[in-house]
DNA sequence: CGACGTGTTGATCTCTCTCAATTAGAGTGG
DNA sequence: CCACTCTAATTGAGAGAGATCAACACGTCG
């Protein structure tokens, strides 16, 4: 439980976070209340949890999910290092999702008004919170699409391409010798709207005809210019520098 | 053109709206640019289209959607008066959906940085429109488990309820006398990502089962037990006061 | 009156699901 | 070191929900 001061924050040196000026990060560090240390396939939110705290996640991967009354499971999005989880259920009845580890991983707590307080003290942030939200909403949009309007080969290349992206933007190597790939079958099925048979008849498709390899929990992309073709992915995919939060 | 003051708007005596101090309402005003009425099927933001500025949905219903290059197209949500429109594509390279009206539309057009000043001048907005921004991805999660996890009954006894409950808090009668439905059924199959045959035969089904009917575009349920059983929906599904924007 | 958009219905077709069985690796306990 | 168990991946076979193809009905509108 030794918490980082934020000024030491491992996110901070990836060019994927904008600079902070003093005053925002002294807000931020005066709003953590402390670090949460998660063993794989943890629950971090329950579905239906009320007043759950904000979280940002400092390192490894997890997911948010839905669940129907009989089980069906479909997963919104996956987080990764520097995602934001909690805004949703901030008012109301509490959280209309859950959130679950898929790796180990380390996240930052925030006392459940810190939303509030940050807009007020720093509406630079809060801004910044506006955005990030936003954009999680444009990652959901896109899997919306994908799971209404893509086949499943597609589906399946489009998440390739999209997490391959994300992961790489975290690495200093810029995924060149692939990048971690946690997900087990059944998380690419739930995320995808298929079902764990099919999805890993495609996957293997894909596989087999050179499009991608799945080692030992590492993603290699072998042909991206064919996946990119199927996913039928808008620009380069690349991710816009983000706000930290 | 005209511009009704933000005083009058028609959507503030609604129940579904927070109270706006003086301070708030005189920036919101200052803000807002012009008024753009649209008919039926117009297009307000093209897909991809940049610098598209902020709009807030006065009267009327519209779509967000996205779109394959083959045409495919997966409606993400609809807008119904009160929703905010465009916080999404702010920074960087440009719309990631488009929006087209359903019905004869009446939008609150905001300067493109409205959204700053609004986090600057006024925090308590800014906290609004990153609650707002939250809500909307909520709804956005909703139907991706629909789409992702929902049997094509399911989708659209979901797709029915949730509409129904957001057109009925709109209206004075609170839907007893059925709401406006401005959805042609390739809407709805756009929607829930089913072919519009399929569409036309579910909806069909449900409508003999007495579950609904559906004439000169207005809804009514005429059971609605049987459509939340369907729908599996968590709570009563009612939306929670919503701040003004 | 013909063209068009929307809704409706029947007849296939196929993509994906469900059921079932097997393999491989990682732990655990004897 | 060897069962034994569990989870994840894999593959085949059959079934089914939903897609596609094709017609037709109806109302509106130029």
């Amino acid at each position: 439980m030794t918490a980082t001061p934020c000024q030491d924050c491992p996110l901070r040196p990836l060019p994927l976070f904008m600079a902070q000026s003093d005053d925002e990060l002294a807000l931020v560090q005066s709003l953590k209340r402390r670090e949460q240390t998660l063993e794989a396939g943890a629950t971090l939110i329950h579905e239906g949890q009320v007043d759950a705290p904000l979280f940002t996640l400092l390192e490894g991967w997890a997911f948010r999910f839905k669940t129907l009354s009989d089980g069906r499971r479909q997963i919104l999005n996956f987080l990764l290092a520097g995602d934001f989880v909690g805004v949703q259920q901030k008012m109301g009845d509490g959280a209309a999702h859950g959130v679950i580890t898929l790796t180990d991983a380390v996240f930052c707590v925030f006392q459940r008004d810190a939303l509030w307080t940050m807009h007020r003290e720093q509406p630079s942030m809060g801004f910044n919170v506006t955005w990030l939200t936003a954009h999680e909403e444009s990652v959901v949009d896109e899997t919306l699409l994908s799971v209404g309007r893509r086949s499943a080969e597609e589906r399946i290349a489009t998440l390739l391409v999209l997490l391959y992206k994300r992961a790489a933007a975290l690495q200093a190597d810029h995924g060149a010798g692939g990048v971690p790939f946690p997900l087990t079958q059944q998380h690419v099925a739930d995320a995808l709207g298929l079902s764990l048979v099919h999805t890993n008849k495609t996957l293997r498709k894909l596989e087999r005809r050179g499009l991608h390899t799945l080692v030992d929990g590492r993603l290699h992309l072998r042909d991206v210019k064919a996946l990119v073709r199927l996913a039928d992915v808008y620009g380069d995919g690349k991710p816009m520098p983000r706000p930290l939060v």
